[in-house]
DNA sequence: TGAGTGATTGACT
DNA sequence: GTCAATCACTCAT
């Protein structure tokens, strides 16, 4: 199956939130690799208060205004972890959140790493996602279309099956739609 | 220098 | 529904 080039993320960030869903991401690490189907985002933007970007470069964030097409990955909450794709030009600082998948490869070391739960519930929330795929701060900035990181084509989601709403988690910025998820899935965070 | 907050999660009432 | 875990960062001293 194709990898998803970089020409993907240099679009309108809203536009590649809601063309990520049903898209394959794939981790190899040295314990093995893992792989799930995209069923939640999230986009932020720019100008959004509730975006890292949005009061400027700091350490944490610098990946964000790279250029569209690799991960952002920041610890959060002293415990967790969050992947991001950043999209569109360098400078810019701006990115999606990935919040849920839905397992296709690697579910027993999945399993190992984020101990006793449903195998819903194994990449459901983006801590939960960094964990049983093994990302962490060692990832951020790596390519999306390289041998570690990558994300392939997979089978795009038609509208009738995507929901927009609100973001998870925010306090500002929280009435625009931009979080996308699956209809039905069993596999997202929240309904 | 220090208090408050956060793109979270799981345990508990 | 509440709350603690625990650290990078912001904003106000």
């Amino acid at each position: 199956m194709p990898i998803l080039p970089r020409s993907f993320y240099m679009r309108e960030t809203v536009l590649v939130a809601r063309d990520l869903l049903g898209r394959i991401l794939v981790v190899d690490s040295p314990e093995g690799r893992t792989a799930v189907r995209l069923v939640e985002t999230e986009a932020y933007l720019n100008d959004d208060p509730a975006c890292h970007a949005s009061r400027g470069k700091t350490k944490r964030n610098a990946t964000m205004f790279e250029r569209g097409g690799c991960a952002y990955v920041y610890f959060t909450y002293g415990m967790h972890f969050a992947l991001n794709f950043v999209t569109g030009s360098a400078g810019i600082g701006e990115a999606v959140l990935i919040r849920a998948g839905e397992p296709v490869e690697g579910i027993e070391l999945m399993r190992r790493r984020r101990g006793e739960v449903p195998d819903h519930r194994l990449c459901a929330g983006p801590g939960n996602l960094t964990r049983a795929m093994g990302l962490s701060i060692a990832d951020d900035g790596e390519s999306l279309t390289g041998r570690r990181i990558r994300v392939l084509t997979g089978l795009p989601v038609p509208d009738e099956m995507v929901v927009a709403t609100t973001r998870i988690g925010i306090s500002q910025a929280k009435e625009r739609p931009w979080r996308f998820y699956v209809r039905d899935s069993r596999y997202v965070s929240r309904r």
